[in-house]
DNA sequence: ATTATATGCAACGTTATAATTGCATGTAAA
DNA sequence: TTTACATGCAATTATAACGTTGCATATAAT
């Protein structure tokens, strides 16, 4: 029941969220901006910029997206550690 | 993006209703009343038997949960097959 | 039948979450 | 050094989630 636990889960219950890990895991290394215009052109999601970075906050909080600044960007980066034992308690 | 996934990744994000899930896991085939004080004693948790069952809800919506009634009691059954390959997008 | 027990249902208040808007900062290209 | 572009931060609003309270229903025991 610890605290990073619940930061996952937490981070996972928003289906923009997962929306964003898919693409993450489609491609990896996206910046914020390409990310942003992924959502709204390809999923036809309309959100803000803004939006999307507070899921991403929420996301790096939870240790699932790693972020570098390269340049004027913010390069993305999926990191699935967090989520390979996840369900194993519940799940042989 | 389909309503079950939502489902069930809103059920697995309260903390309450994972803890639920660690005891069904442990014990399977509790009854509401006995899980009810389960949570209370066991685990100190403040909260009512109305909450639980809200909880509850949420997990038969997610089909994580099974309930049958039995008489006057409610037998609550885990079910963990909606999580078998919920990661397997994100995790190999 | 009456009483006790286990559960169901609905209205309400409080808090948390998602998203927007507006402005500020930092970096790159002209 | 202007200007454009990508991102960061803060205040606000709207909605959803969590929990409580009060009452109703159903089954079992006396």
């Amino acid at each position: 029941m610890n605290k990073d636990t619940d930061a996952i889960f937490k981070a996972l219950s928003d289906s923009t969220r997962r929306l964003i890990l898919d693409e993450l895991t489609e491609r990896n290394e996206l910046t914020l901006y390409e990310l942003t215009t992924r959502l709204i052109m390809k999923h036809e999601l309309s959100i803000s910029r803004q939006a999307i970075a507070k899921h991403l906050a929420a996301l790096e909080d939870a240790g699932l997206v790693k972020s570098i600044r390269k340049g004027r960007y913010r390069v993305l980066l999926f990191n699935n550690e967090p989520l390979k034992d996840l369900l194993n308690n519940w799940v042989d």
